[in-house]
DNA sequence: GCCTAGGTGGCACCGAGTGCCATTGCTAGC
DNA sequence: GCTAGCAATGGCACTCGGTGCCACCTAGGC
């Protein structure tokens, strides 16, 4: 069968990476769960993928970056959530309803994601880039509580609400590494909870 | 006996080695203004300071502590200063206080601190790794404030207020970066108070 | 004067990350 | 079909941070 759609080359060109940035993801993840992330060589996960050394660099910017893009989808899908909040609703509400709903990202797939959760904590150099990352959402959390009150709201208020609600959710998410069995959304409740009446 | 001696000899050792540590850190700090911290390797730094690439990592974790452990030293007296802080007051008031009090130390030279904070923000692996030293700090005064009140708060609302207090702490340092001449003292007091009018 | 101990720094090695370039494989145009 | 062109690939070589090892030096105790 002879391809018509000849300006739907990209949209397969991208589904042959997609597939082959998952490859070499679930071999790392394998390696690394296998002998850690330190023992684990690119050299290593490059072999097991099948792909060259270089190549891996290609598909991600780094070594830590396997393990943490999965993160960054988390954040994308709170943010859409969150800019599709109500206005009216308080920032902090807003954050705690719109990282709630996200939270299901976690919940699909709970092992994988308390295996990478682990493995993150544990590793040092892994944890410093997570922390980074987590850094950078606060920009983009910030920025929609900035188009979503602009007359209620100043920029110090934004940038303060946002870094706060995701210090709550990551501290929830520690927890739940702890302890799966209180139930992610609970303890996300529990710590605006405890938030909230420890700023009260 | 000679084991009067024996006590009294580290001293002497410990000024030369802290004397070597700061003339590595100077060498350091004047070779990133010049070049770029990327761009300044270890070998120029032992080199510049007249030692050998080896003994900087004896003196120094790694290139970014050249930078970073100035920072501890603030965060060790604002702990201090949390734990003088009386304990009827609320955790995030002792918080406060604490860290206004301890700002004192940027102050002291605001032209250096200004120039390491312009450094650490505008570099990707400083960036990180400073954000780690923070996220070991949250547990260090979240123990302070859990042994102050633990009749009233549970170990969760320790963390999260140890972990929002530093956060408002961290987003006053980077406006104070933006505009030193609104001082750090009364942007902290802003960011708590945006913190307060927040939560609510 | 010898001997132990600790600081030092040279050397070699590892692993992450990057620029360069030849090869390959796929698409498009004839 | 056939080929020219282009992007993905991956090998190679290099830089740099970081570490283990070891030989050396210096100081103090016997």
């Amino acid at each position: 069968m002879s391809k018509s759609q000849a300006v739907a080359t990209p949209s397969l060109l991208e589904a042959k990476q997609e597939s082959v940035r998952t490859t070499i993801g679930e071999h790392a993840l394998r390696l690394f769960a296998e002998r850690g992330y330190e023992a684990s060589t690119v050299d290593d996960i490059a072999r097991a993928a099948g792909i060259g050394r270089r190549t891996f660099f290609r598909y991600f910017d780094g070594k830590d970056a396997v393990v943490l893009w999965r993160f960054d989808q988390f954040a994308r899908r709170a943010v859409a959530l969150l800019r599709a909040r109500p206005s009216r609703e308080p920032g902090l509400t807003a954050m705690e309803r719109a990282l709630t709903e996200a939270s299901e990202f976690y919940n699909q797939d709970p092992e994988q994601s308390l295996r990478i959760l682990k493995l993150t904590e544990a590793t040092r150099s892994l944890l410093a880039q997570q922390l980074l990352q987590q850094d950078r959402w606060k920009t983009w959390f910030a920025e929609v509580l900035r188009e979503r009150g602009k007359h209620v709201e100043g920029s110090l208020q934004s940038d303060i609400t946002a870094a706060v609600a995701l210090e709550a959710m990551a501290l929830a998410v520690r927890r739940w590494v702890d302890a799966p069995e209180l139930g992610l959304s609970a303890l996300i409740a529990r710590c605006f909870a405890a938030l909230r009446k420890g700023v009260r």
